[in-house]
DNA sequence: GTGACCCTTCAGGTTATTCTCAGCGAAGTG
DNA sequence: CACTTCGCTGAGAATAACCTGAAGGGTCAC
């Protein structure tokens, strides 16, 4: 796997601390946004969080709801109650038993459901990020690749000036290409960055989103959706 | 959820005091009134909020009235009794003594009963500064998107000039979807701002609202209310 | 107490989306 | 050329998301 540069650069700074108290999924987590250009601290418990939240100052915490030692909402409110006001992204399950869910998108925080896929764990952090951050004006958040653009707020998606309607699953497939443009990208790279990490099929369904993709933005001259058999696929101008 | 820009620059500089023993619900208000564009300061107690007040001079204070160490209507006496005329959104819980309350509301103060929705205590807020600050002439404030218009004063609704009838949670949605025209709102996102904190149902509740909404506001052209499936909902003039 | 209104849940229907699969064709290999 | 591997694509079943009307229960005014 390759460093995103160009992603890296957008956010150089930002540091993150990660609290998650499933071993597979810190792993996960903090490889993936370490290569994606994020500096990343690690908790696996409330207790220890707080401490490294009050020794590393981070930017903002991802951080699970369900935690063995201490209840995520008691971690935000030590944290917070000492005046730091350091956003949010919350990791849920999905299983609606959990109706202690309430407040998770206030003040600027967000949350993502588990599983979840890693592209939008990392898109939701930016959002969060440039919502703190830029405090007053923000440019429209919008990924823009030949002409090709793609906003990721209103999930609005539009290729020479037309819009084109995608699946959730389309859109999070062509975000992950357009963020990544001009970089190859494995089957099994895109199915691990895309889909939900719990995903048991096989790479086939990369090859028929790929296909329905193409039939809907990558209709007309000049093609960008290409093929490299037996690697993958990138997102770039024809050579030649 | 996304920064209301608009609304955040119609009050740029105000400073709201926050008085409330409760951690959950003092850390719930700040944090979203931070994002609505207020400086924010806060006080767990009666003492503490006396201090505060004195040397932070807020332009606002929101006060629960059921203190640990003193009454909140003590608070407000001896701030006043130096002479400042700080406006006050008073917390009080529902359980009908609502008579002490009467009586201070008169001088332009207001009250939200417990538990409240976030979208109603911004609303009181903008509504009581508006009309402490403007002492005079005050232009009724309206929220316009397209040919809807919305009374926040007198909770009256037109759309295309006819008026319609909205219930008080219809017309809460309805102000939070006009308050953020053209952002995208998560079911999530409309649930946490406009139904009330301690709302334990689940996100089927908004697409009840949204539907009887659409069936008031929406049958004719254009569209404004749209469904993104999978991401939320969204006001905004039909794209093409 | 009664009626009117409102809030909330729920179930059935509808539509969109996800995923699998098999057949076909293109590209590589000997 | 014969053969194999890999990729493309449309069809279809399963699933999920969403819409809507109906109904129960609560509150409030009369």
């Amino acid at each position: 796997m390759n460093m995103p540069i160009s992603e890296a650069r957008t956010q150089p700074d930002a540091r993150l601390l990660v609290v998650e108290d499933e071993p597979n999924i810190l792993e996960l987590l903090s490889a993936s946004l370490r290569y994606a250009g994020f500096e990343v601290i690690t908790a696996a418990g409330g207790t220890e969080a707080v401490q490294a939240a009050q020794r590393h100052r981070p930017d903002l915490i991802v951080l699970d709801v369900m935690l063995p030692d201490m209840d995520g909402f008691d971690v935000i409110r030590r944290l917070r109650g000492g005046g730091a006001r350091v956003p949010v992204v919350f990791l849920t399950a999905r299983d609606g038993t959990d109706d202690k869910i309430r407040g998770l998108t206030l003040g600027g925080d967000d949350y993502v459901t588990k599983p979840f896929s890693l592209e939008e764990v990392i898109a939701r952090i930016k959002a969060v990020l440039r919502r703190t951050r830029g405090d007053g004006v923000e440019p429209t958040p919008r990924l823009k690749f030949a002409d090709l653009e793609l906003d990721e707020e209103s999930h609005e998606v539009w290729r020479g000036g037309d819009q084109v309607q995608l699946s959730p699953t389309e859109f999070k497939l062509l975000r992950y290409f357009m963020s990544n443009a001009n970089r190859v990208l494995s089957k099994m790279q895109i199915l691990d960055h895309v889909w939900d990490y719990d995903f048991r099929g096989d790479t086939g369904i990369v090859e028929s989103y790929v296909s329905v993709l193409r039939r809907k933005i990558d209709t007309r001259e000049p093609r960008l959706i290409h093929t490299l058999r037996g690697v993958g696929y990138v997102l770039r101008l024809p050579s030649s």
